[in-house]
DNA sequence: CCTATTGTTCTATAACATTAGAACAATGCG
DNA sequence: CGCATTGTTCTAATGTTATAGAACAATAGG
């Protein structure tokens, strides 16, 4: 299997999508490719084992945060800003503008 | 105890606020706030036990989401809005502007 | 074909969250 | 005071999540 399951933009719920968000791991991921553009899982520098990493791209993936696009032997990841802001007005934005401790 | 604690605005972190906001039962607590103003805790008609719907005004009140003040045997319950749109502008609203699927 | 690279999946474990019943505490009212 | 109201805290059960090691799969490059 090469193709990872994305659901569809009308059945992203607010709760799920938060529950994405409020992980400092995953907040980081978000950040980093709202920083830097999409990049393969392996250029985020994550303190976590391999597959606890894998599980976190998992977890934005299946709550509509994240795309992964096959390319070679790795995932290219990069925001669905345009579905998260059609179904989310400003969340996302919120979430990229917030600082101070995470 | 009749006082409970609830966190200066400055230790607010994103990760916890966003915990908060990501159950469906504390979703519609926050969401009932918003729309008919603070209320205490026995209005909101949760289907859920009353040692639950406790732990849930807990988990908000912790994060800094809401805050709860004693008037005789009940408690009132009212959004810190003030302090959260200054920590995370945009972030309440942006979830009280959601609509679809929780 | 062999090997390295990249990341997933499987399995297990420890930590944490949700739920609710029962007991408790504080207040207000007769 | 006695009692109802409101909500907390304690305890326990159940379920979920984060974590990582090991095995696996797909691809690229020699």
């Amino acid at each position: 299997m090469r193709t990872l399951h994305h659901p569809a933009k009308k059945s992203l719920t607010l709760s799920r999508v938060l529950y994405a968000f409020s992980d400092p791991v995953r907040l980081s991921i978000v950040k980093s490719i709202a920083a830097h553009g999409e990049q393969p899982c392996g250029t985020f520098g994550l303190s976590v084992a391999k597959s606890t990493a894998s599980h976190h791209f998992r977890v934005l993936r299946e709550a509509g945060v994240i795309q992964m696009r096959p390319e070679g032997t790795q995932y290219i990841n990069s925001l669905r800003r345009d579905d998260l802001d059609s179904r989310f007005p400003g969340l996302l934005d919120a979430v990229l503008r917030a600082t101070g401790p995470i």
